[in-house]
DNA sequence: GGTAATCTGGAACGGTCGGTCAATGGATGT
DNA sequence: ACATCCATTGACCGACCGTTCCAGATTACC
């Protein structure tokens, strides 16, 4: 009966969300949205709601593809110690290779709109807490797996490495020295002493 | 023969610094600074030039303001050793007193803007740099003292040091939970046996 | 092929944006 | 007292904001 969609909504919010990453929640308008997306003003207001709703959409988007890319990638690993690892080697080769400096996602969202915005507030959270999770989760297996010292305290250590990450996506936006980004991870390998 | 400026420029700037440590560049509307500065729209542009010109003075009051602040702080700290718990200490006891999450403003910006406008850039840069040279020669003094051991790198721990706080402040504005600030700053002294 | 349902792109909306400017006001030197 | 000159103000500007709406195109079912 109804004419079918003719945009694929999952290629639409992916180009949003480089949008959005790209820039953040204020200085992108919804003529760069259009520009960017391929589909008319009517068909995002339809699909999305509004800009708010649009962003939403791409966070969510971003913390899922996100969360099946680490997933995928803790699979592979060949121990939980360095699955760690990995994690911060790829968020370092990932910033040196960013020419854009678009940082991470989540990250930049906390600071530009967490303090303001509710529900990305709580969706900022759930991913941070999310994070901090799956590193206290591997610290534990890298202890049952006698690789990891019974002296390193998951809890503490998991929101160390969080912070350590964070200030190294923070870098990576802002000043993208290897050096720099090397020594952060450096450390969160030493933590795990 | 001229009439003398009526308003004093450190206040304004001040106000319009908080303006946008609050709610950033570009949420931030010249009417709501005209409002918060309390002075007229063209004064403002007499002064600054425009809206860039406001907020690159506010953010180099912000800088100096920390500067000197830290300067003071450590002249009065016991031990270097201690300059750097106070600094960390300080950092969390503001985040959790802070009910208006705004966290670090130079931390804020750099996320916002730093890859998108040179000139802030090069403020963050400086500012970034400088927290790192500073905790680089707290490190070096605590370790002619004896405070600190001499294994600690002096290079790799400033940098990571600089990891940390970068990640408390933005978990200040995104999420102050007291265990995971504490947790952090822990993490922070322990980077320095 | 008719028809109903939906998608689509763009014109148009009121509001707000950053920025300008002419008129007013007030302090100083004569 | 007056002339001078700058600070100050707020009305005003064109541009752009997010959002709404609609006319026309397209599709799936009868």
């Amino acid at each position: 009966m109804p004419r079918t969609k003719q945009f694929k909504i999952e290629e639409a919010v992916t180009s949003a969300m480089h949008m959005f990453w790209k820039h953040g929640y204020a200085p992108t308008s919804m003529q760069d949205l259009v520009d960017c997306m391929g589909i008319g003003r009517g068909s995002i207001y339809d699909t999305f709601g509004n800009k708010h709703g649009l962003f939403l959409h791409a966070l969510r988007y971003y913390m899922d593809r996100c969360h099946t890319g680490a997933v995928s990638m803790l699979a592979h690993a060949a121990s939980p110690l360095a699955a760690i690892s990995n994690t911060f080697e790829n968020a370092v080769e990932r910033a040196l290779d960013d020419t854009t400096r678009n940082g991470c996602f989540l990250i930049n969202t906390a600071l530009e709109l967490s303090p303001h915005d509710r529900e990305v507030a709580d969706l900022v959270t759930q991913g941070l807490t999310r994070i901090e999770n799956g590193f206290r989760a591997l610290i534990e297996q890298g202890q049952r797996a006698g690789q990891i010292g019974r002296s390193v305290d998951p809890d503490r250590t998991a929101r160390s490495l969080l912070g350590l990450m964070i200030g190294l996506q923070v870098l990576a936006r802002s000043r993208p020295e290897e050096s720099l980004l090397r020594a952060i991870k450096h450390q969160a390998e030493a933590l795990l002493q």
